[in-house]
DNA sequence: ACAAAAGTGTTAAGAATACACCCATGT
DNA sequence: ACATGGGTGTATTCTTAACACTTTTGT
């Protein structure tokens, strides 16, 4: 008898969060065709042999999905790989899903014209596939990383208030955090420094403006919140 | 120009940690075909189309590579799905990996009769493939479940020592602790009941010995060591 | 003057760390 | 009696948590 191995097919999912207005939005674009057609689902590719998960996500879902580029990504992770069987009504597909963390992005339809958009994480609709599940997961792995290590910076925007920096936390996080408690424990990681500008934004108390000393993602001396 | 899709190959690897003597081993296997012929490797196998990698683990890594059984590994979950495309002189393969956690396993050779051993982590020789990477990345993950959960529980017998205990957290985190501070701490968790029995073992007084209440991984209330 | 968000400090409870001696056993 | 590892407590420092008023601005 002679065996024939056949892999699964192997795809690569990714689930970009951004902050709109201090909330919690992850990127999705419609599918244009079937299965789940009309439906919203995660920016995903079929990766062939010969590229690396990192590549194919590179190129065939963030520049050729949703115009993104990696450098616009500062935070970017290998997630999980989803493997059931019946996930894909189409056959076994294997999914390598990376989460990745933006701010200000702009991401355009192309060549498969999905319409991509940002949404609300909180009260998600029922998504393509197994994605619902793959987007809470992301979630857990979001706010385990904003706890242990500064990856908050890549939501943020090179210069930001303590304010924003509380409402990002709690937006992630689902919670309220007191707001004395949660300045003086962010600002003795000594990551932060003080800018000389300051966000003025309504009837009240301008907000002096902070920035990371250093932009790229290390573990905190100990956890947050 | 008609586009064939050919995905990657697939492969599940997994990493087996033991204590022996009170020291962290993994379960190596030695190749008895190229390439990396007579080196030794993880255990791992093919994942063909319609089986999901924790089933070929089972079946395929498990039971035909090691002669495990997967109700003998109280503690399994994915690790990381590593897929350089060189990893594989034979061709692009992507081996998604699994940590497993067991105590007094007894591994057998079996069909491929490939010598299955349990290596000290410490010192660990050159492996094939990128085995070697592999393991260090378990490794990493062991050293943060053991201190956010209990599933150190998995390494031990049912019965064990405190002494053992913190033999088992030092081998894994590679430090000493504190005798005192370790054992207070640790019962602060009240996820131990003592047993009425005593673990003599040469001249001195015999110690207490001690089980786990819910031999079932969870988080701890906070972070240890 | 009022409304709105920015900014600020103290106290109390809990957790982490450092550290040294007596206990029970076998030989 | 001695060697060996088991077992125990306290004092200090650091961290966390709870909590309310003053400041600066625009209208």
């Amino acid at each position: 008898m002679a065996y024939v191995y056949h892999p699964p097919t192997l795809t690569v999912d990714c689930v970009i969060f951004q902050l709109i207005d201090n909330e919690l939005n992850v990127l999705l674009v419609q599918r244009t065709t079937e299965p789940f057609k009309g439906q919203w689902s995660l920016p995903g590719a079929y990766n062939a042999a010969g590229s690396t998960t990192m590549q194919a996500l590179e190129e065939r879902v963030l520049q050729a999905k949703v115009g993104l580029h990696i450098k616009d990504l500062p935070v970017i992770e290998q997630l999980y790989a989803f493997d059931t069987v019946a996930r894909d009504p189409r056959g076994h597909a294997v999914s390598i899903t990376y989460i990745a963390l933006g701010n200000g992005l702009e991401p355009k339809a192309s060549d498969s014209t999905q319409n991509p958009k940002f949404f609300p994480v909180k009260d998600l609709q029922r998504l393509a596939f197994d994605h619902e599940d793959i987007v809470a997961f992301a979630h857990e792995r979001l706010q385990s990383r904003v706890t242990s290590t500064n990856a908050i910076f890549a939501l943020l925007p090179k210069r930001f208030t303590l304010t924003g920096l509380q409402l990002a936390y709690e937006s992630i996080l689902g919670h309220k955090l007191d707001k004395r408690n949660f300045r003086k424990k962010f600002l003795s990681f000594d990551i932060l420094v003080p800018t000389s500008k300051y966000h003025q934004d309504g009837a009240h108390r301008p907000a002096l403006l902070y920035r990371f000393k250093h932009p790229e993602l290390h573990l905190l001396d100990r956890s947050f919140a």
